[in-house]
DNA sequence: ATAAAGCCTACTAAACGAATAGGGTTTCTG
DNA sequence: CAGAAACCCTATTCGTTTAGTAGGCTTTAT
């Protein structure tokens, strides 16, 4: 999967407005200028989102987008799907899934094509907005507690030695 | 990352080439032929792989192309990047590092998506078309044995359940 | 009433993807 | 040594996608 300057654009929008969750209807204006966004562009999709009910929009004066739903129940799949398809590097899982059921000759290599796919979404479902907007203000009624640098389930802390080669 | 067709074309003439290993130099028409690929665009591709010196040809008549190093020692990744780029969905991982650090609004969202290159990393640069190519005809002198169904490591046996979610 | 918002369709320029075309160069073989 | 058989390499094409921009329409607060 690859995520477009489009897709990217989305996450930004959504963090923002998970950021101002429960602050009322944001306006598209102040959403692009906070993120620094192109405004019209922008539009065209927080459109998109509103038409598959990821956020809402106040109408007339005074107007805006919100969340539908809270934060921590808006997982990154969901927003990355929309904007830029499936997870899964070629096709979608059940292309993938049909192929190496038919294709016997390539289907070690759709294998692989689908155990990647497998791990973006293990990833990217069970990972929320509320997990990377930073705004624990509203409910962080779970785990001990965690002074800063909260959100530590998400955040491998460098994660480790890297497999370096050359490029990437 | 996205694989193109054009990427997905260079791996299954790589694994071709790799189930004929130490037969010489095959000509490009019979990859072509055999895979079912676009002759000329294979060319193309042929060529890439060969500036990129993971295999080589011989010119003239009788000539063909060759892998340069045995199927066990050339990793899915680097015809991946070869062909289709980085393997992070948002640019590569030296700039995702770089904006970790730089841009502390969207710091997390850049680690989730540095998360999921490493994930894919692990995989393709782990996976080699001896694991893929089917042709443990060579030198299968690792683990006991496998009567049929071999290369256990890489099938994952239907990946368990599956978090289906409509879409992908 | 009017201004402030979102709604929605259309358009565009540039880049990319997937090929195709065709002549040039090298090498085997008779 | 003359073909023919290959790979070599550059250019071109055509359709799609990407990243926007434009502008009029509708709804609503004041």
């Amino acid at each position: 999967m690859k995520i477009s300057q489009k897709g990217l654009y989305a996450l930004q929008a959504m963090m923002m407005l998970a950021r101002h969750h429960d602050q009322g209807a944001i306006r598209i204006r102040d959403i692009a200028y906070e993120e620094v966004l192109p405004e019209k562009f922008l539009e065209l999709i927080l459109l998109e989102l509103k038409n598959a009910r990821l956020v809402e929009s106040v109408r007339g004066a005074k107007g805006g987008y919100q969340l539908r739903r809270p934060p921590s129940e808006i997982h990154l799949s969901e927003i990355i799907r929309l904007i830029d398809g499936p997870l899964a590097p070629f096709g979608d899982a059940e292309q993938l899934r049909s192929l190496i059921d038919r294709d016997l000759e390539h289907r070690a290599l759709y294998q692989v094509f689908l155990e990647v796919r497998n791990a973006a979404a293990k990833i990217l479902e069970h990972t929320t907005l509320a997990d990377i907007s930073g705004e624990n203000l509203s409910k962080p009624r779970k785990r001990p507690r965690q002074k800063k640098n909260e959100r530590a389930s998400v955040l491998p802390m460098v994660v480790s030695g890297n497999l370096r080669k050359g490029r990437e």
